[in-house]
DNA sequence: GTCCACATGTAACTGGTTACATGATTGG
DNA sequence: CCAATCATGTAACCAGTTACATGTGGAC
């Protein structure tokens, strides 16, 4: 249930319209929280629906019409209310780790290469946050939004931290074993080693 | 497209029922991967539908009665396939973010609560992968299948070890500010421009 | 014979993704 | 007028979750 209140925050701190809301979650929102313009226009209307939005005065009818929403009192509410109820922390589950089970079984070949790759990007995300953190959050920001926000980056920060330095142990791990993969002795290899896309 | 995968490495470690599937899932494999039993069965389903399982022989017709898969060639071929493709890094998604950006809108009230709750559970969760590091990968158990099942354990243990550390961090962070209150005051609900799009 | 644990499934719903459809505005 | 771009939306699908249904076999 978080993007209808990703949503209602991003609306608190700024009234917009479904497109001006679209291009906030490709920036700073986005970071946490990604969400595509359908997702987004299917949740206002949701919201709508429910009183905790209401299109801006300036409403006009209908298609290819920018439409800005506010938030209603009772949606500022609903966004505490949900903001302080408990909710369980979602277990961490990421294909990689499934990938690497799977090569303990069939193989590392070409696995390593994938890993390369992920390193780059988390190496090149890890650079862009740092940029981020130097040009908004410098001495004298310190009020207690800056102070929130700053600790949601710092989140991305530290995870991205987590994945170059476990890629690049992994990496240095896959060096060391004996090549190509493990025990896949006894199975025909059945081929297809290009990988070739099928489905 | 993990579920299908993981369920595949689990059949080649061992043939198994959906039942035994399931409670695998509930062990080790549910570290990263977790799934219902609703899952794996639809799953399973699929799986024989497309050629890459198939019931052991002993196999009975129906409801009630145990019913084992073992992996075919396709099947291992299969997974060798997509394990080596390349797949795209999942971004970092969680619900807590999400209610600390609306906290900096509506307020902290109850949010730390929660937050020191959270603590909890991952301190418990470090803790326990730390026994399972200890029981199971001591000086020795060092095959290939060890050592890159080792590598997902230390997986578990930093992304832990992140929570922890930024949760204290977040929490201390907490007492600093201005008490718990809704610091609506704050945040012009219109004017945009100032601290409000950043990062 | 009843109850419980084992075991396999169905159905309905939610949230997210992908592909496509349609209208309005503006610059050439 | 035409194309590009801004803007809002529909439809179909997929993976995961929750609730419920059904059958078997052993313990008592």
């Amino acid at each position: 249930m978080s993007l209808p209140h990703a949503i209602l925050t991003a609306l608190l701190e700024k009234p917009s319209s479904g497109l001006e809301l679209t291009r906030r979650f490709d920036r700073s929102i986005g970071y946490f929280w990604s969400a595509t313009h359908q997702q987004i226009y299917r949740e206002l209307g949701k919201l709508e629906g429910e009183g905790y939005i209401r299109a801006l005065p300036a409403e006009r009818p209908a298609r290819g019409q920018k439409k800005s929403y506010e938030v209603l009192p009772a949606g500022r509410e609903e966004l505490a209310r949900w903001t302080s109820a408990p909710q369980e922390p979602r277990p961490w589950r990421d294909a990689l780790f499934v990938r690497l089970r799977a090569a303990a079984v069939v193989g590392t070949t070409g696995l390593e290469d994938d890993l390369r790759r992920h390193l780059t990007l988390h190496e090149r995300k890890l650079a862009e946050y740092g940029e981020i953190e130097k040009r908004d959050f410098g001495p004298g920001r310190d009020s207690a939004q800056d102070r929130l926000q700053h600790l949601i980056l710092r989140a991305g920060i530290d995870l991205e931290t987590f994945w170059t330095q476990w890629l690049r142990n992994a990496l240095t791990e896959f060096e060391r074993l004996p090549d190509g993969g493990t025990s896949d002795a006894g199975v025909p290899d059945a081929g297809g080693g290009a990988g070739a896309e099928r489905a």
